[in-house]
DNA sequence: TTGAAAGCGCTAACAC
DNA sequence: GTGTTAGCGCTTTCAA
């Protein structure tokens, strides 16, 4: 490869100079060099710039699952906020791997200067390690216990359950099945105790066999609504707080003969891309997406300021909470007529 | 932060041994540079590293679409593949833009040993520029026209097509529409192509009020579908080349009150994670994602060899080429009764 | 086995 | 505005 020295001597400058040339600086034999540039076909060596500077004009995203249509959509969020500033992106997808995760922060650690990353669980000590290494982090979607002082970008998981449970209640329904998220991670315990106190304020008793845990994936969605549909007292809906572990739902209750909304209504956490095309088209919880990412963006962007520019000042963490929104399809029906006997 | 020199002052030793002790040789005072590491928190930098070798012990990934579910489960296979490597498996997102495939291209080239991409346009010469520079290289799913000399992964295109057009001819339709990608796209001409050869095999005139050519985004599904139902004679049965359009093509189907199967069949290239689940289930051809990826991974292994080891002899490109399958759902059935007066 | 030292390619004082 | 030069942190000869 062709280096910065082989360019100063073909132009018949100093190498400071090419390097003045390269930072947009007005040179005298700024024509030689850009000749000289293109010549040898020049490209500076990003490596060496890096080691020299500290800077790496580039910021690393890690999420659970980049399959996961929501994650991919904030990924793509993120990119479009990023491009104008002059930064690259580089994805890490840890597959909800612990280990992996940790891989890509070790990694990615060492290539960019800010990192977006969803923190698989609210316990993850990963990031804590990676804000001792003075990286600027950024939590999006999820958040971890400990260590307060990040910036964040979440979505109002409790809003949105309430909004899911009241929307329930208005259809007449009081046996309400649900499948919950993994408790320790923010999402899945933000939307589950926000249930649990939703029942609440409606009067309904949670009734421990139509309450579910699952890991946020399909095969759990599956296996919980088989269980729930075993249930002694049937419900006549179900709430299910994400995307992966509703599709794995609606795909046994099809396996299993049981009609939506006729037989059962269901409610799920995200929006999927072909909700609308489903049969029945699926009542969801809509949560921003690419705008979540473009928002946590926009905080790290914030905090490193442009390539080539000094840093801006450090200022106080933020945390952004973005607003959720029902959407009625036709997966929501009302509750069947009591049976007899049922109290009002 | 640390460096190998304090760890080198701490544990009594010169910089070169704690080099050879991070390599894995065997050094005397191996517990005392053990320790010293430990104690300081000391991490090499993964950027001297790479000024210094060359290598970087990690790949990158290029993809047109990340939200693309095509895409998002290609690279969870190329990750899988690489993991037991240790080797960093980075991604980047074109976002089927020449300029930032470009982008990313420049910048992955510089921090990768190797690059796996489906590359926008057979004319794209991005990748040819990446070849000069003598970086390892496999193209997945996309081809280029031009500079044979690389390892690619393809699908049997051809072979889906002619399964779908046998299929719908097996049905009895004969007025048969299609929705085809890019021309200038290896999956977009091959689809192309054998659609037209297979029309021509089974004697059906190619009616070019039903012929269209979208660039793989749902949007232009939709468009073509509502071109395609406004011919003066429509279709029975329409085939749509990749998944994004079909989704286009269903929702655009569905506002306009198109019935699915009963008024126009549908069979789409791709399977979708929802197929089963849509109304109706979808019949797709289903071609290799996951597998696809990997099989690009051990190409690129076979080529890079293991991080620490010596480089693997150069040998010939290798061009693999996956087996696809019709997975007959229930959007295509029998074609409607002939009207008075057509022809057998 | 070990240490000294050169140098990967670049940037940023510093002196002119 | 320009050139000289030290040095970012590491690996790798080379001699010992």
């Amino acid at each position: 490869m062709t280096n910065i020295q082989d360019v100063a001597k073909a132009a018949g400058v100093s190498t400071a100079s090419v390097t003045r040339y390269l930072a947009g600086q007005t040179i005298r034999r700024a024509d030689a060099v850009k000749q000289a540039i293109d010549e040898l076909g020049y490209r500076p060596s990003h490596v060496a710039r890096s080691l020299k500077t500290g800077r790496h004009d580039s910021i690393g995203v890690i999420v659970p699952d980049i399959s996961n249509p929501f994650f991919a959509a904030l990924v793509k969020g993120v990119e479009r906020e990023m491009r104008p500033h002059g930064m690259q992106v580089i994805l890490g997808n840890s597959d909800e791997d612990a280990g992996r995760e940790e891989a890509l922060v070790r990694e990615l650690s060492q290539r960019t200067d800010g990192i977006i990353m969803a923190p698989l669980t609210e316990n993850d000590e990963i990031p804590l390690a990676l804000m001792k290494t003075g990286i600027a982090l950024v939590f999006v979607d999820r958040d971890i216990s400990s260590g307060p002082d990040v910036d964040r970008v979440l979505v109002d998981n409790a809003s949105g359950v309430r909004q899911a449970v009241d929307h329930l209640v208005g259809l007449g329904h009081t046996r309400i099945a649900a499948i919950s998220g993994p408790l320790d991670s923010t999402p899945g315990r933000m939307r589950h105790e926000a249930l649990l106190s939703s029942f609440e304020h409606h009067g309904i008793a949670a009734d421990d066999s139509l309450l579910r845990i699952g890991d946020f994936r399909e095969a759990s969605g599956r296996a919980a609504i088989q269980e729930i549909w075993a249930a002694p007292q049937r419900p006549t809906a179900v709430f299910v707080a994400n995307n992966l572990m509703t599709t794995g739902a609606l795909t046994a209750l099809m396996e299993m003969g049981v009609r939506v909304p006729s037989d059962l209504s269901v409610v799920g956490f995200d929006d999927l891309p072909l909700a609308a095309l489903l049969d029945p088209p699926l009542t969801v919880i809509a949560r921003p997406d690419v705008d979540q990412g473009a928002a946590a963006a926009r905080l790290l962007v914030e905090r490193l300021g442009e390539p080539g520019q000094p840093s801006p000042a450090p200022h106080p963490t933020q945390s952004l909470v973005l607003p959720v929104e029902l959407v009625v399809r036709g997966s929501t029906i009302a509750a069947p007529a009591l049976p007899e006997g049922s109290p009002a």
